[in-house]
DNA sequence: CTGAAAGCGCTAACAT
DNA sequence: ATGTTAGCGCTTTCAG
């Protein structure tokens, strides 16, 4: 007189290869062969042997490999924001290349976090990741020394790491807003400009060098009343635009150090029905459209997590060793009207 | 007469519990306490084990305790695109809600292409994740019914499964498009175009029920030469804008059923200056700035995550049992300029 | 071509 | 409070 079996989903336990051994009537090895594609058996067992699999429903874990291999097949991917258009292009591409090299992706967001960053990369490491690619948020990464030093190559992102030698993998910032000023020189402006992001962070820097080549290079006198670092919001970006504005000699043109920098500029210019010549560092989706369509110096996100992601599982594979390399994604000028406005 | 050590960095076995158990002095199950932060662990020896674990480096293997444990605090997250906006934010708000049960994230994209779905789905089951999230490339599911009932709760998400019964999260895609046109009607419009994606996606087919819906309820015919339904792409598009122009009693506005056709109508309706009354279906970055502002029905792809990946949580802890759950996200719609112009 | 045995690094169950 | 033993599911090694 036993009860029914209750009437929720069975939880079967999960076939394992010596379930299916038994159920084909062969050893355990014998399976493992199959199952992993190896030659050396005999056609019939194979056969026997994919039967059983397929009627037990038998999957390879993962788990059990991975710790019997010493590699699992892995790579954690530590960005920004996940949901930020220019980490999510570089993601994917990231992925692209992985799934050529049958590895799965770990992907966290640091939220510009360096405690975050460094929680999610250790993570990663415990779950034996066999390389990291890493947008760095913190300012020291030597706590990723004893992983690197354990086997584990890192390559870092759109900024250099903090405290150790690494690879990494760069926008020619410099050179994206050199461009951007002559750009603008060569329509005439000679009063220019910009407004970047905080100066401790290391693209801003960059980016602000390359205006300040651009101008000494033209021969003309940088000017501290036409440029302004700061972290973008919209409050300080329209600050900064009014600075620009009511400076004696007030900015004819403005180049953005930064993808929402600009945004907030266009918002605010839109507002105040002001023309001035703009031209934004990163793209922005829609610029086309926009009147006038926005001028932009574009980086390749797309190109630059290939370019990590080839360099990773070349450390990965053994088939870079040696010195660390840094690549360097050049940027591409997109004149759409916004930056080939005239002086007022 | 030994040769020299090789100049390239020394790759250090990693050190396992048993190493940190000998340089400290303890047992094992004493390190495995430590590291886990159980109590009952004498406070001298506690700061042996922390000492030895930091000398050494230990870091501890997540695939052996896996393993073990049967749990690998993973989930897989398999979307259409990680580089598309829409799913970006989902892939954002997933993690986050991942993050507060300590589990990472694997994300992968089918890229529409149901063999890839499959292979990834299946590459995550065989990494024992602890659920699954899944956006429906492919029209058939059951082949994860094994692992379903082998325990791995899945949720599908923006479009139900194929051939299967599951837990899923859905835009309210009908109750969407019906106020996109209601509000058009409110305008004066009688002659409203639909564009909309290929018919055998679902939230096509949806987005044009609650277009039916509206214009019966108004009393308003449907008229097929207003309505297109096809693959976006720009020419497509562009085919589609010129029929409901042409049309003997032409289209006085337009609702557009994704964003990709959205854009290709601003980009056609530029070119063209054009002004026609539009609302788009999904939001768009930067639809404020265009001019006029972009209308749009603004889907919630952040809360989307969310609840898919608590309703996955609540599967995979046990807090939900018995039926599968079908949670529906409402939509908003952002009047921005251009679905308020009135009639030509 | 096939199989038996050992063991990857950890945790669960059970002593002490 | 601490240690011992067994074993998670697989691959490696070695023997037939």
């Amino acid at each position: 007189m036993s009860l029914p079996p209750p009437e929720t989903t069975r939880q079967q336990r999960r076939p394992t290869m010596k379930d299916v051994a038994a159920a084909a009537g062969v050893s355990l090895k014998t399976v493992s062969r199959v199952v992993n594609g190896e030659a050396n058996v005999n056609d019939e067992r194979r056969t026997a042997v994919l039967e059983a699999v397929a009627k037990l429903g038998f999957r390879r874990n993962a788990s059990a490999r991975d710790l019997r291999q010493g590699r699992s097949g892995t790579v954690g991917l530590l960005l920004e924001d996940v949901a930020d258009p220019f980490y999510s292009i570089l993601s994917r591409a990231v992925e692209e290349v992985a799934r050529d090299h049958r590895t799965m992706v770990f992907a966290g967001s640091s939220a510009e976090d360096s405690a975050r960053e460094r929680e999610l990369a250790l993570a990663f490491c415990e779950r034996r990741v066999d390389g990291l690619i890493v947008v760095p948020a913190g300012a020291s990464h030597s706590y990723l020394l004893p992983e690197m030093q354990a086997g584990i190559p890192v390559v870092f992102v759109d900024r250099p790491p903090g405290d150790i030698e690494a690879d990494m993998v760069l926008t020619d910032n410099a050179g994206g807003t050199r461009r951007a000023v002559e750009h603008l020189l060569s329509f005439g402006h000679r009063r220019i400009g910009f407004i970047g992001d905080a100066p401790q962070i290391y693209t801003a820097g960059e980016r602000l060098h390359g205006y300040r080549q651009a101008l000494e290079s033209a021969g003309i006198d940088f000017d501290d009343d036409l440029v302004t670092q700061e972290v973008p919001s919209a409050a300080a970006t329209a600050d900064a635009l009014d600075r620009l504005l009511e400076a004696p000699s007030p900015a004819t043109a403005l180049l953005c150090g930064n993808s929402r920098t600009t945004v907030s500029v266009l918002r605010e210019l839109a507002q105040r029905e002001i023309r001035l010549a703009l031209v934004g560092f990163d793209d922005v989706e829609l610029g086309d459209l926009l009147q006038p369509g926005l001028t932009v110096v574009a980086q390749d996100p797309g190109a630059m997590g290939a370019a990590a992601a080839h360099l990773l599982f070349q450390r990965i594979t053994g088939a870079a060793v040696g010195p660390t390399q840094t690549v360097t994604i050049g940027t591409r000028l997109i004149p759409r009207g916004s930056g080939e406005l005239p002086p007022a």
